[in-house]
RNA sequence: UCCCCGGUAGCUCAGUCGGUAGAGCGGGUGGCUGUUAACCACUAGGUCGGCGGUUCGAGCCCGUCCCGGGGAGCCA
């Protein structure tokens, strides 16, 4: 196996025999020599080849283009030229896998939407490679938060029976022939579907990582899920990862609490750990990056209830497309003006009318608000949302049954809060809209290898 | 789904008043230098998103469709 760039770039010392392997960035060509760039994807920088007339191979330097893979053998030598500390001097130079003259990366900037086209090839670009290392590291580190504090990884289903998940429209899961779809009073039948009743994607885990929230105490789901809302958004996907911690003796202040301290703490893990990487973004992307994370890795998050909030945006003297009212979702506009001209840093707002939220959120004593909250951060508007869960069976099916809802969907689900039931609360946090926040990258379609969005399956 | 903007060489873009296609990068050839998005010269490369219309003449104006982007709603 070959050495990766990273290691050898960071050697200690000379090294007489070295072996690498990786996609050229570029050539320098000279009378006498070649320089080659060569990138393995284990760090952001390429390690520098010189492939002298007299390395046995020099003869193929010329078909050595942009965008191939080579093998190189050859010792490890510090460099006489500027911008690098150690390169490698060629004894043998292997062309492993050519790259004609249409290949598609230049040595120069290619826009986003470009690269959107080719995502089978953009993680070969600086900025995907480093985005790919980032968003792999911080799913790490996810884990490692959790797993720190006693937290438990459970694995809810990805195909969902239940109806009652409200987040949203589903995919339909079916093995019944689309073109023969068979039918009873004129309604399909789905007792001859694979499971023999409805199928789905799950919108979220949270209805079932709450049965074991309420038997191993803090749990978490970390995983896919799918929502096929005909979102055109630079911040919605059809497919994207959640993360969903659940917590049981616990009320809204410790899951506000639990939120915040996940959210800087992975802040303050990407500009520790991903410091080369997230230079890149810094430098390329956004400017104003590195005050922004410490910003929010530094300072606690604004605590608004609803109500507070309604009234801030009223008496700001701003003027909005859509007049804040107490009743009405706050809109984008209003959410910007919070976490970037008002406070200037994320925002938690908390205790929303019932009305605007879900079945299962706790209902507060004012008989007019639940305990819901989300945090909102720049740029990108809502990064959590979550809630304490009804926990007391009577309210929570008067709720459903207000809502028109069949209680048989939900006899598990109130089952949970028939036995031993507990105060808990929990949130989702959407993992892309992390990566935005944490790169700058306005898009969320480039914070994943393959994005899912209307109309769009192409890879 | 609604509103706005865009589609010109492999890529990034320019193209004036409607007058018949340009640059840089990338490719090829040659030169030169321990080079750093190397540099210099030469060269190849185009159904101007598709279709229809107006005009003597359309990359440019009109209609329509397709595709892309931004904003809004929904939310993570």
């Amino acid at each position: 196996m070959p050495e990766s760039v990273h290691s050898l770039l960071h050697s200690e010392s000379v090294r007489d025999a070295v072996t690498v392997a990786g996609w050229v960035r570029t050539r320098r060509d000279s009378k006498e020599f070649s320089f080659i760039e060569v990138n393995d994807g284990s760090c952001l920088a390429n390690l520098q080849i010189l492939v002298e007339a007299a390395c046995q191979d020099y003869g193929i330097v010329g078909t050595v283009h942009t965008g191939a893979a080579i093998r190189v053998e050859g010792e490890l030598v510090a460099s006489p030229g500027k911008g690098q500390r150690w390169e490698v001097r060629a004894r043998r130079l292997q062309l492993v896998g050519p790259a004609p003259e249409d290949f598609p990366l230049q040595k120069k900037r290619h826009t986003d939407e470009f690269l959107r086209t080719i995502a089978h090839l953009r993680p070969r670009t600086n900025k995907y490679g480093a985005m790919f290392r980032i968003r792999a590291r911080l799913a790490h580190a996810v884990h490692e938060f959790f797993h720190q504090r006693g937290f438990y990884w459970i694995h809810t289903p990805i195909i969902t029976g239940a109806d009652c998940e409200g987040a949203g429209e589903m995919f339909r899961v079916t093995t019944l022939d689309l073109d023969n779809i068979p039918k009873v009073n004129g309604a399909v039948d789905f007792s001859q579907d694979f499971f023999g009743k409805e199928a789905n994607l799950t919108v979220s885990g949270q209805l079932s990582v709450e049965t074991c929230c309420l038997a191993l105490g803090k749990v978490y789901t970390f995983g896919p899920t799918f929502r096929s809302e005909n979102s055109n958004t630079s911040r919605h996907m059809a497919e994207f990862w959640m993360i969903e911690p659940e917590i049981a003796f616990a009320d809204l202040r410790d899951d506000m609490a639990l939120g915040e301290e996940l959210v800087r703490h992975l802040v303050r893990f990407v500009q520790q750990e991903c410091a080369e990487d997230l230079d890149l973004f810094a430098r390329f992307v956004d400017k104003d990056l590195p005050a922004r994370l410490e910003n929010i890795a530094s300072h606690e998050f604004i605590r608004l209830s609803y109500t507070e909030t309604v009234e801030l945006l009223q008496k700001s003297g701003r003027k909005f497309e859509f007049p804040p009212a107490w009743g009405h979702d706050l809109q984008s506009e209003h959410e910007r003006f919070l976490t970037e001209d008002h406070f200037k840093q994320p925002v938690i707002v908390y205790d929303y009318p019932r009305e605007m939220k879900a079945f299962y959120m706790r209902q507060n004593d004012d008989g007019r608000t639940v305990a819901a909250m989300d945090i909102l951060v720049p740029a990108i508007g809502e990064l959590i949302g979550g809630s304490q869960r009804e926990e007391r069976y009577d309210h929570l099916e008067r709720r459903i049954a207000e809502l028109g809802f069949d209680l048989a969907d939900y006899w598990w689900y109130l089952d949970t809060r028939k036995y031993g039931t507990v105060p808990h609360a929990g949130f989702g946090l959407g993992f892309e809209r992390l990566l935005m926040l944490v790169t700058g990258v306005g898009n969320i379609r480039d914070v994943i290898p393959f994005p899912r969005t209307p109309k769009h399956l192409e890879f």
